[in-house]
DNA sequence: AGGTATTCACATGAAACTATTCTCTGAGTTAGG
DNA sequence: TAACTCAGAGAATAGTTTCATGTGAATACCTGT
């Protein structure tokens, strides 16, 4: 076993690779020269560029949807701006920031805990009162001379979790500050998010604002090529594989990011098989791999009880196509007795309903059945192939 | 027949509670001078 | 007396529970014809 074992890896390691720059299509790249959005990297640039001379640049919010470049866009300007800054002495900070990630910014203590991190602050994680942190971090701040730009990517994540006052009152910060500027650029995905903000938050948030509309499938196209061309070994792609990929991102509302991601699935699918080109073959086959590797992915991630209310709607779903609320809480309520786990309220199952909707892992409909009442309706909207799967995982993760 | 009042089965919201993780403070203890 | 230890107070957070209120439309119940 152990010879083959390494055999194996000899022989790996003996393959070329299909790719001469995997990192080429990762979404953390950022390449030297971003194709079909010039105008928004003059914008931001013009924007932030005061900051270079110790103005306080406006605020900015960009929106645009999923993979349309803002994050992109802001890196490499930032990046420029920085190395100008660096070249010069200028006392110029800009730091970047995702506000989605868990345990790091999704409140308002732990923003305000990694601002002040990023000015060279240990806060811990947790313990002191959130009214300290904002102190430290406003001492650090104001100790020197100096522009500050905070990048807040996924910002509409933050002002769900925690509200949108941390948002005014970092605006406001620079009413207080005397040495130091700070100057704020919001990201968001979601369009609508800035109209459900206070109408004093978004005024001074969006000083200025911009768009990012979704790349068309040419625009997708030469972006992938580029990609490509970087990421492979130059004819390895078949014709048609990136008119292809770019094709079926445009129809997800121009999502360059996953694009990227198709088509490096798609590569690896290539190379695990052993073939020395990339086809239209690997590519559908990497569209249905990614699809599924994210429910498999989602449902073995979700904490126990989401499991069992999801493993009770699976065994539920036999007979029927949709169940209601009621139904799901009681065949519930036997599992977890069934398996010794400590069943929740109907209240609390109702949201987990709602959240596992939300994942896309069922579908639920809030329809009002007149004189029977009120209720969701429940089915599931997992692929069928992978049930079986599915339930086996469940199964695993509660000890079934 | 047409209008309105009820009623069901939850949905949705807000507040309060629990458990866990972590810091800070100050009393008590220890050990060295 | 300085250094150390350690319990207790206080914070933040996630995940719930408790209590309260809301709600869409099928039906029951009237009303006047």
């Amino acid at each position: 076993m152990a010879d083959k074992l390494t055999t194996f890896f000899e022989d790996f390691l003996e393959k070329n690779s299909l790719f001469t720059n995997k990192k080429a299509l990762q979404s953390s790249f950022i390449p030297d020269e971003i194709r079909h959005r010039d105008e928004q990297i003059n914008a931001v640039a013009n924007i932030l560029a005061p900051g270079l001379r110790l103005e306080r640049p406006s605020n900015l919010f960009l929106y645009g949807k999923t993979g349309t470049g803002k994050t992109l866009v802001v890196r490499h300007t930032a990046k420029n701006m920085m190395e100008v800054a660096e070249e010069r002495g200028i006392p110029l900070k800009i730091f970047y920031l995702n506000c989605k990630l868990k345990k790091i910014a999704d409140t308002e203590y732990r923003l305000i805990a990694e601002l002040a991190r990023y000015l060279g602050k240990a806060i811990p994680p947790t313990g002191l009162p959130t009214d300290e942190v904002y102190n430290i971090f406003f001492q650090a701040l104001d100790k020197e001379q100096q522009v500050v730009i905070f990048i807040l990517d996924e910002i509409d994540q933050l002002v769900k979790k925690a509200g949108d006052e941390i948002i005014y009152n970092l605006t406001r910060i620079n009413s207080e500050l005397k040495h130091a500027q700070v100057g704020i650029i919001g990201i968001s995905n979601d369009l609508i998010f800035s109209n459900n903000l206070d109408p004093r938050v978004k005024s001074s948030l969006s000083e200025e604002e911009l768009v990012f509309p979704p790349y068309n499938a040419l625009q997708l196209q030469n972006i992938l090529q580029r990609r490509c061309n970087l990421a492979f070994e130059r004819g390895l792609l078949e014709e048609g594989v990136i008119a292809k990929c770019a094709a079926y991102a445009a129809r997800e509302h121009g999502d360059a990011r996953r694009a990227l991601e198709l088509i490096r699935v798609a590569g690896e699918l290539a190379e695990r098989a052993g073939d020395q080109k990339v086809t239209i073959t690997h590519l559908d086959a990497a569209e249905e791999k990614i699809e599924r590797d994210r429910f498999l992915d989602v449902v073995e991630h979700q904490p126990k009880q989401f499991q069992a209310v999801l493993y009770a709607i699976i065994a539920t779903s036999k007979d029927r196509a949709s169940y209601s609320t009621g139904e799901i809480y009681n065949n519930y309520k036997e599992l977890c007795i069934k398996i010794g786990l400590r069943p929740l309220t109907q209240r609390r199952v109702s949201d987990i309903i709602a959240e596992l909707d939300m994942l896309g892992l069922i579908n639920a409909k809030v329809i009002s059945k007149g004189r029977f009442g009120r209720t969701k309706e429940i089915m599931l909207s997992l692929p069928t192939s992978l049930i079986p799967k599915i339930t086996n995982l469940l199964r695993e993760g509660l000890s079934l």
